[in-house]
DNA sequence: GTCTATAGACGGATAGAC
DNA sequence: GTCTATCCGTCTATAGAC
């Protein structure tokens, strides 16, 4: 029973890195046995239809994307020690902290084959579509406004709109993961005009910083 | 031969259509020939198999994207008028601008669909991918720091590194229209969204502006 | 629970009449 | 140049041995 379970989420996972790559009716149920080491059939022990297989996927990132959420919640009435974490970040954390939300998605596998497949699916999947847009853009664009009303709030940020602020800031993040999602090789390109972005937009917004100690 | 080539037109528009929809594979020879108003094997008189059909679409988009290019052409020395022309340009007048060069990939039928179909071939055709980036990013940033370095030597933008700036400028008009492409209900949020990101980006970075007439 | 063999459906492509 | 009828390869899914 442990095997099994072991199995089948093996099923799930090489699944999705085929589907992300070709899109669903691209791939066949014999391409996916390949690759976990057995024959069609067996697929159909654990799954009663290829279909059922793309479901589990959708469920499975379900499951996952809930403890991820969790670490990005800036709601700071509930969580006050996020607050001081955000108060004593020097520049150079924050270029970090960037690097790391940019990153993330690009080379966890999990996360990187599930938004290409979200991307393949989105234009005849509304729910998907409408579940990227949350995820990736919309959500990413309330945790910086949430921010950056905070900072504007402690006299550390020039006062303007936080959410055009928020789009102004994030934005190029989307934009530089798609890239490097088509061109790989474009990653380094991408960290490096990531770094001057942060440092242009500090520089133009943020007041002043406390220092590091 | 005039009709034969009408059809023929017909053929490689509806294919495109449905593909970006639904991806290639998705898509029935019998689908795209009921949406030209005839049967599957009328197709084949024209092309010789899907795959061809497939081909003529590429084709067709890069004869009309050579004639879109010259239109944006932004090289100053070639195209002095230019100069002026943006020069001259309000606020107001750089919005409906900013607001055209989004609004004409999500509306346009032909530049729509096909970057939709580049979407969800992006994975599984590296050309595609490398065509993507440069046709609707690159494209557009080197458009821009153009544009900004041309301002800066005018005086009329803050000194800063032009890349970086144009870099922060397009990518909210890119992600914003990703998000439209997913949700086209949220079409006139992002209208409201890129001009309050116009107006804040002129706020940080525009030093005066010469007056209309 | 995995295999080999195969059923059954489907879709790309062709033949041949009109 | 479009139709109806049909061939043929491919792919999902099942049967049944081990």
């Amino acid at each position: 029973m442990g095997r099994s379970s072991n199995t089948k989420d093996l099923f799930v996972f090489e699944a999705l890195k085929l589907f992300s790559e070709r899109g669903y009716d691209a791939v066949k149920v014999s391409d996916i046995a390949k690759e976990v080491g057995c024959t069609a059939p067996a697929l159909y022990k654990h799954f009663k239809s290829k279909q059922q297989l793309y479901d589990a996927i959708l469920a499975e990132s379900n499951k996952g994307y809930a403890a991820a959420m969790e670490q990005l919640n800036v709601d700071f009435a509930a969580h006050p020690e996020r607050r001081s974490q955000y108060l004593a970040m020097t520049e150079e954390d924050e270029i970090k902290m960037v690097q790391k939300l940019f990153l993330h998605p690009l080379r966890d596998p999990w996360a990187s084959a599930f938004r290409k497949l979200m991307t393949l699916e989105q234009y005849r999947r509304p729910d998907l579509a409408r579940m990227y847009n949350e995820r990736y853009v919309t959500l990413q664009y309330e945790h910086y406004r949430a921010l950056f009303e905070m900072l504007m709030a402690e006299g550390l940020m020039k006062s303007a709109d936080p959410f055009t602020l928020a789009v102004m800031f994030v934005s190029p993040i989307i934009a530089l993961f798609d890239i490097c999602d088509r061109e790989p090789e474009k990653e380094s390109w991408a960290l490096e005009t990531l770094r001057n972005h942060v440092i242009e937009f500090n520089k133009a917004y943020r007041i002043r910083r406390r220092t590091a100690e």
